[in-house]
DNA sequence: TTACTTAGTGTAAAATATACACACTATATT
DNA sequence: AATATAGTGTGTATATTTTACACTAAGTAA
């Protein structure tokens, strides 16, 4: 390489917004830090981005190495550059944000000692966070809240198998809302998205759900047309 | 400032996306590079960043010296880290853009000697461009055509006064789609956030249309309602 | 006065969004 | 066996929005 370019003393990094629907909640992943600064603080799972990788490269190697999450795609949803953002230096960070399925299991085993613990922590009660991760974790919070209103994002955060009630429910979280069950069910069944199983739901106590499966295809072909202005 | 963090060989950068109307024409702004690499290519308008501001900062500082153009709001809307898009080491940009009023005459007077031009040019007619602006421009083209979509903000384009047609030209020309005028007027009327002038055109050789402003105010109600689900 | 060019307008049909309440069913409890 | 409990599942009328579609009015230029 050649050296036309000034140096900088300065990093990249990325931090992550990993969001999780449980137990009717909605929760993101957050990391207990192991190092200084911030040492024993909550934060964002985020990290330095190595000299020769690409940014949606680092972003997946150290979500995996922070967390033990592997083959999750993010998507980068903001870019934050203030100056004093970190207290040892200029660093820029790309933040980016998933939502993923939690099947109940997904295991956490940080590989990195860069952090002592990774968690999943329900929105609504989140602890103070290290450096400004609260302000990157209200953007993309605001991210998918946007997204979800105009693309059916959610079943990226439900078990394959969900009723109609558990969809419901993670709309409702989303968009910090009640929503009419009638018009819920009209409205999602008409996207023709939802296939209709043979099951119903198991171990409840009361009348079980039908269950559903989102299909991917039918999905695909409803977002050739989106954009409103017919003609 | 402490050292902790690991130096890093590489650089920030902005790019610039900056759209104008004008002639029922889209454009964007370009440069031409007075310095190597890319010497005598055209560019987006792109520098580094400065260790001690923000970029939102250098953006603005960066558009202003290789354009002079001042005082312009830009929103970032993407940002570029793969490993090799820069010939002379690793280079990040965080990508901005901002829609402008061309009024005739937005002068064009790069400050840096870093270009030896800027120009408007039609996004139907774009020249080659150096690095990977190309990718950049597509990127922040779909990024105005989504927004359009849901948030009028042609009127950014427009200059202050203007008629419903030239309103509906520029939706064309960023939707690529012919529209209804009929359905059009109705829409954005209904809207109500465009004030009816006692004024009509001049200088036409045909019937002179009545002239309208954008009005902010109620362009901010409009949107906190926004976001669809009723109940 | 005529020819030309763009402005400006209405309506019917279809699709979508909204508001709203009650009976059904599976299980657990007594 | 009867009952309580908790969540499932459904229909309709109304309002709103979207779409398709074609002609007359006004001003200018010759």
């Amino acid at each position: 390489m050649e050296t036309l370019l000034p140096k900088f003393d300065s990093v990249f990094s990325i931090d992550c917004v990993i969001f999780g629907f449980d137990d009717g909640e909605l929760k993101i992943l957050l990391i207990e830090r192991n190092k200084e600064p911030f040492k024993d603080w909550w934060a964002l799972p985020g990290y330095i981005v190595e000299q020769d990788e690409s940014i949606d490269h680092a972003a997946e190697r150290i979500l995996y190495e922070l967390t033990g999450l592997r083959d999750i795609y993010m998507d980068q949803f903001y870019t934050f550059g203030d100056v004093n953002r970190h207290p040892q230096g200029r660093v820029i960070t790309v933040a980016y944000y998933a939502m993923i399925r939690l099947n109940g299991n997904k295991e956490l085993r940080p590989i990195s000692n860069y952090v002592s613990k990774a968690v999943w922590t329900s929105v609504n009660d989140l602890p103070k966070l290290a450096f400004d991760h609260e302000k990157i974790f209200s953007r993309g919070f605001e991210k998918i809240r946007n997204k979800i209103s105009y693309q059916p994002i959610a079943f990226e955060l439900l078990p394959e198998k969900f009723t109609l009630t558990q969809l419901q429910q993670l709309y409702e979280v989303i968009l910090s809302k009640k929503l009419d069950k009638r018009n819920f069910r009209k409205k999602m069944l008409n996207y023709g998205i939802l296939k209709e199983l043979d099951e119903k739901q198991k171990g409840v106590s009361y009348r079980a759900a039908k269950l559903y499966k989102f299909d991917k295809r039918k999905y695909s072909k409803l977002f050739q047309k989106e954009l409103t202005f017919g003609k």
